[in-house]
Parts: structure tokens; sequence; C-alpha cells
DNA sequence: TTTTCTGCAAACGGTTTGCATCGCT
DNA sequence: AGCGATGCAAACCGTTTGCAGAAAA
């Protein structure tokens, strides 16, 4: 009902859900998976976002021959999965961020800093039935992002 | 009123827009960007949405040596001057149409065959203004696109 | 003639792909 | 041992950039 949610989130249980999604997906346990799931792990804790190369470069700090393309193929499924959301700026750059079995939800970006907020705000579902009425589509998702300025950046920026 | 506003628009009209946008962002009155109105103009007529390479591909018919940044340049102006929207679709790829002067509004488009319905709903502005509040963010601008099947795909689908 | 804009081609950045090899099971 | 996943490097694709030359003013 808060319009906001950010910040921490249960270690064990996103731990869980993305060996989960692992399991499902695929037939080995390998030691990338591993680490990919436990920086994931520390980044939902902390709400950090980030992009592929930034979750690349940090793994490749404690293996340095791990591929950018397993990288690639692993955020893929968890994002397929929902448990990452992929979240589009302003100037069409994205970053990704654990938000995985959290409610319905929508993002709210700084445009200087890239700061993300998640927001509940949403369209009315009778809105949808309507609009899917006199349209003759069905509507099966949407995304909804709200660009602005923080009160950091609105700070050094004036 | 009425969720949607698809269709035809006055060709003048959008001329001159196009024109006056031009006539403000650049001090040289060129063959190519007279081209390039004028292929909009008629994208408008008919209500088309088009790719970046749809436009050039099109325009090089008459003019072999037009360049695609060229083509790049003037869209980026136009959509700038909120003369064209950009269309992002479900798969990340994306469209442009001309939507120029319409008041806000947003986009219904098909996974299956990119077709692209202007709808005008939206999030409600007390809303903006409550999470504005609550999160201390300045929220200057949004994207709202829905995802779904027309009635031709979806028939063709099942 | 001057200066802007264009066309070209090369660079770019993020992403994907093909394939030999590695390492789970 | 067998086969799925990885690492690597090259390809890819849409977009941007630098620059010499073309064409508005």
């Amino acid at each position: 009902m808060t319009p906001m949610c950010r910040g921490g989130k249960d270690q064990l249980v996103i731990a869980e859900k993305i060996y989960a999604i692992f399991d499902q997906e695929c037939q080995r346990t390998t030691r990338p998976r591993r680490m990919i799931a436990d920086r994931l792990v520390q980044l939902a804790q902390s709400g950090q976002d980030f992009s592929i190369d930034d979750l690349w470069q940090d793994l490749r700090q404690q293996e340095p021959h791990l591929g950018r393309a397993t990288v690639y193929r692993s955020v893929e499924m968890l994002v397929n999965a929902s448990l990452l959301d992929r979240i589009d700026f302003a100037d069409g750059t994205h970053r990704y961020r654990v938000c995985g079995g959290d409610e319905h939800h929508h993002h709210l970006t700084c445009t200087a800093c890239h700061r993300v907020v998640d927001v509940d705000i949403c369209i009315a579902p009778e809105l949808f039935a309507q609009l899917s009425k006199l349209t003759n589509f069905s509507i099966e998702g949407h995304s909804l992002t709200l660009y602005g300025h923080c009160a950091v950046c609105r700070g050094s920026a004036s």
C-alpha cells in the first residue's frame, strides 16, 4: 500500500529463488552460476541496481576467466523468470535490479544519477479492460517508468 | 476523451510543423531535409509507423546518395521537438510515428505484428504529486506502453 | 565566399553466436 | 564417458562520429 518499497530483501529467500530458477532452466550446477547467484544476493540486499558490465567486472575479480557471455545468458534467464527487473532510463540505457517476487510495481528513476525507487502506482485494471474491448486487443503486459530528478541531484543542479 | 485516436492527420498542419522545427534548429534549408519532411507527411497521413531504416530505404529510392546519418540527425531533432514519438516494443526494438501536437497519449502495441494504437489512458496527476512528495523526486516525465495482441494476430495464432 | 550540412566510412557499445574445450553428473 | 555449459573471439546491429567535400546563403 505504501508507494515505496526500497531497500533490503531477505537473503535466504532470494538465494533460494535464484537456485530454483537455475535448477529449472539448466541441468548442471556450475561454479559461474553459483558466483552469479551469490553476487545477486548481495545486490538484492543492498537494493543496488547494476549493468551487465558491472556484474561481469565484479565477478572477474575473483574469477578472471569468467566469460561475458555467461553473464548475459544467466541474466536473461533471471529476467525471463522475473527475478530481475530491467529498468529503462530516459537516455536509452538500462540496468537491472533484483525485484523477484515483489508484487507488481514500477520504477521512478533519476535522470541525472540513475537512482531508482520502486513505486506501486499503476493504471486501474478497469481501464485495461475497457481499452481491450475498445481496441479489440488482448492486453497482456505494460511497462511504466517515471523520469525525474532526485533530491540530491536537484540540489546540486540548480 | 475517446481512448483511441488512430488514423490520418492533416497534411498541411504536419508539414508546417516539420518545417517550423527545421527552421528553428537549422540555418539551411536542404534537399535531404525537404525529402524527409515530405515522406513524414505521407506517413503521418496513413498513420504508419516506421524504423529509421525504413525511412532511409524509402528515400534512397529517389536519392541513392542520401546518407543514413542525415536521417538519424533529422529524426533526432524531430523526436526532441516531440513531433515524432518513439515507440518501444516488448522485444526491445523501437519504431517511430508522427504524433506531433496531439495531446498527451500512450501506445498499445501488438507483440506479434508490431501494430500500434494510440490510447489516452494515463496515471492520475494526483498520484504523481503524491509520489513526488513521498519520494522527494521531481517527476518530469513518464513512459507507458501496453503490450498485447491485436485481433488479427490472436485470430491467426490460436 | 563563407559556413552549414551532407555523405561516407570507420568507430562504437552493447549483445549474440559458433565453436572448441571444460567440467558436471 | 557423455553431453551441457563455459570462455573466447568474431560477428552483429543499430547508432554515432570525424572529416573532406558539396551546396545553401
